[in-house]
RNA sequence: UGGCCUAUAGUAUAAUGGUAGUACAACAGGUUUUGGUCCUGUCUGUCUUGGUUCGAAUCCAGGUAGGCCAACCA
């Protein structure tokens, strides 16, 4: 009954490319720069490269596009590196644009050699202004005629040291009216003295982006090279630099990014909101950044299928975060265990119980058909939700109310008697009572109630701080709004509550261990918890039909 | 106003010249000891104008709209 998935039109291309023989095997590349953690657009990227190379079996190279050193850092490399591997893909080689720099020189003496390259002394802003328009074609300058010998040794002293940053450039001498302004003579290689992260002092002068990706690709036989659809202009420079050097001839093919709703999705602004401290770091459960999620909660499995969700095109596109918190959601409930907490306490005492402590059995998981179950406290004295209780119901409420009934979860079905309140009328205590024979699982009740609530009892409850997250920004669409992004930074987008009261189970946990908190939502204990305090990030909600009911009617 | 890319429900994504489908969202109902899950149903779509064709979301042409390109960033 396997319903043949359809392709994308990448796969379209490899399933061509492989059936006309023009590869017998494919391989791909991940390739980020150094320069800061990988968000949800990244793991699109990931999932893409890496799963195709699954699917066809082929292989993908992780390879750090470091040629930029003042940017680049090794914390970067090893987070990039960690984030791969918890999304659950294995590279074949990892490798660095780096590791070519001496490789990438000699191309570049080739390209001198062949008349195709030369030194150019103009400032950055002559050059910018000679390049010309769209509209109006570019002029070469007089240091376009310099010989093949004068090209070959200054090219030399650069790379020795002789020039100081920005004094000279080696451009390629392609086509100054091209309608494309990356091929009108592109920048090759610019001097840096900087200390690069992996070579150290060795170089001076470092490879543009365009004089490194396409002929590490070629060097690396990547077979498909698969990149966003803002480098479809550098397509044109990425074949004819490949056709000039005569070398393995990779080829780029270019997919839409993902944008996701109340989120941002470039490395310059999640840089942004982590040096100006609007976040406690890159791995903020608020942050896009896949650290960020992981610490959240979100599982990598959800990650994964949300990328299979979204699907791979070439148009432009804003996706629901509401879908990423379907798929979190969907992993979560067949794998979380389910624990009962109270966030705003509410006293209930349950006058006609007398025994001390009653240990119900509740099960961890309702999904699981070969679910455990753990023994829950049940006492006279115990918490519910503030929120579970009102003096007057409006229609449809089916939780507590004075004279109503409700099952307590796991435990009996009881009976709201009487409301006590303090001075100032605040409702501070309920008094019910219970039906014996209603007990859970064993129920003879006769009795049907609407409403189930969680509650804790009071003596044996453990303390916890519980950490609410909402969506970093309050615009649908923060690339668009008008101002600068952090305008719309939503000022609530952490609430912590810091102490709420949970069954004692709970005292067992660890960091691995996911929990649906009953009627509350997703958590996972956060690494900031410390062995006097435990804190719970709020990994998502559940949907919440009621909430939406009672926000419809105001 | 030079070039390139894109256009299918609210949002995404299929249909590869032959019944416009799927997911999320929304809405209605059923089940339920979580107002969760699960199940059922409903709603909404081919940017536009021509052309080719027995037949066009698909091919062609014009238009319109959106995006990208003039960093010694990637």
């Amino acid at each position: 009954m396997s319903e043949e998935k359809s392709l994308n039109f990448i796969e379209e291309i490899i399933e061509k490319d492989l059936a006309e023989g023009k590869h017998t095997t494919i391989t791909t590349r991940f390739p980020p720069e150094p320069n800061g953690y990988l968000h949800i657009g990244h793991a699109k990227s990931i999932c893409l490269n890496f799963g195709l190379a699954i699917k066809y079996g082929g292989k993908t190279n992780l390879r750090f596009d470091d040629t930029n050193p003042v940017t680049e850092e090794t914390e970067y490399v090893e987070s990039i590196k960690e984030d791969i591997q918890w999304l659950g893909f294995n590279w074949a080689n990892e490798l660095y644009a780096s590791d070519y720099f001496e490789q990438l020189y000699a191309f570049a003496e080739k390209l001198i050699n062949k008349g195709l390259a030369y030194v150019d002394d103009s400032t950055s802003e002559e050059i910018a202004q000679q390049k010309g328009s769209p509209t109006v074609p570019g002029i070469r300058n007089k240091y376009a005629e310099r010989s093949i010998a004068e090209n070959i040794q200054l090219f030399t002293e650069m790379r020795q040291g002789k020039y100081a940053d920005g004094e000279k450039v080696l451009r390629a001498k392609a086509d100054m009216s091209s309608p494309n302004m990356h091929m009108r003579d592109p920048i090759l290689y610019r001097i840096k003295h900087a200390h690069h992260h992996r070579t150290g002092d060795k170089w001076c002068i470092y490879p543009m982006y365009d004089f490194a990706h396409g002929q590490s690709d070629s060097i690396e036989n990547i077979t498909h090279s698969i990149c966003t659809l803002e480098f479809i202009p550098h397509r044109e420079l990425y074949n004819w630099l490949i056709e000039q050097l005569d070398i393995f001839p990779s080829h780029q093919y270019e997919f839409a990014r993902l944008n996701m709703t109340y989120t941002v999705m470039s490395k310059r602004k999640l840089l942004q909101l982590v040096n100006e401290k609007h976040v406690s770091g890159w791995d903020d459960p608020r942050m896009s950044t896949i650290s960020g999620m992981r610490r959240r909660g979100y599982g990598a499995a959800a990650l994964r299928d949300f990328c299979d969700k979204i699907g791979i095109a070439k148009r432009e596109n804003l996706i629901d975060i509401g879908l990423l918190e379907f798929c979190v959601r969907e992993e979560l409930n067949k794998t979380a265990l389910r624990r009962m907490v109270v966030f705003a306490p509410l006293k209930m005492t349950i006058t006609n119980f007398d025994k001390e402590v009653e240990w119900v059995s509740i099960e961890d998981n309702p999904e699981d058909p070969n679910t455990t179950h753990r023994q829950v406290p049940f006492s006279k004295e115990i918490y519910i939700e503030q929120d579970d209780f009102m003096e007057v119901p409006p229609k449809k409420y089916f939780r507590l109310f004075p004279g109503g009934k409700v099952r307590l979860k796991g435990a009996y079905i009881i009976e709201c008697n009487e409301v006590i309140k303090d001075d100032e009328g605040n409702i501070v205590e309920l008094k019910c009572t219970y039906l014996p024979e209603s007990k859970s699982g064993n129920d003879t009740s006769g009795i049907h109630v609407k409403g189930t609530l969680h509650w804790v009892s009071i003596a044996h409850a453990i303390h916890a701080e519980v950490r609410l997250y909402d969506r970093l920004f309050h615009v649908e669409n923060v690339a668009d709004a008008e101002g600068d992004f952090k305008d719309h930074i939503n000022p609530n987008s952490l609430e912590i509550v810091e102490k709420v009261y949970a069954e004692p189970a709970l005292a067992n946990n660890n960091l691995a261990e996911r929990y649906q908190f009953l009627r509350k939502g997703y958590f996972c204990l956060d690494k900031d918890s410390t062995d006097n305090k435990l804190i719970f990030n709020r990994t998502v909600t559940l949907k919440d039909t009621w909430a939406k009911e009672v926000k419809k009617k105001n």
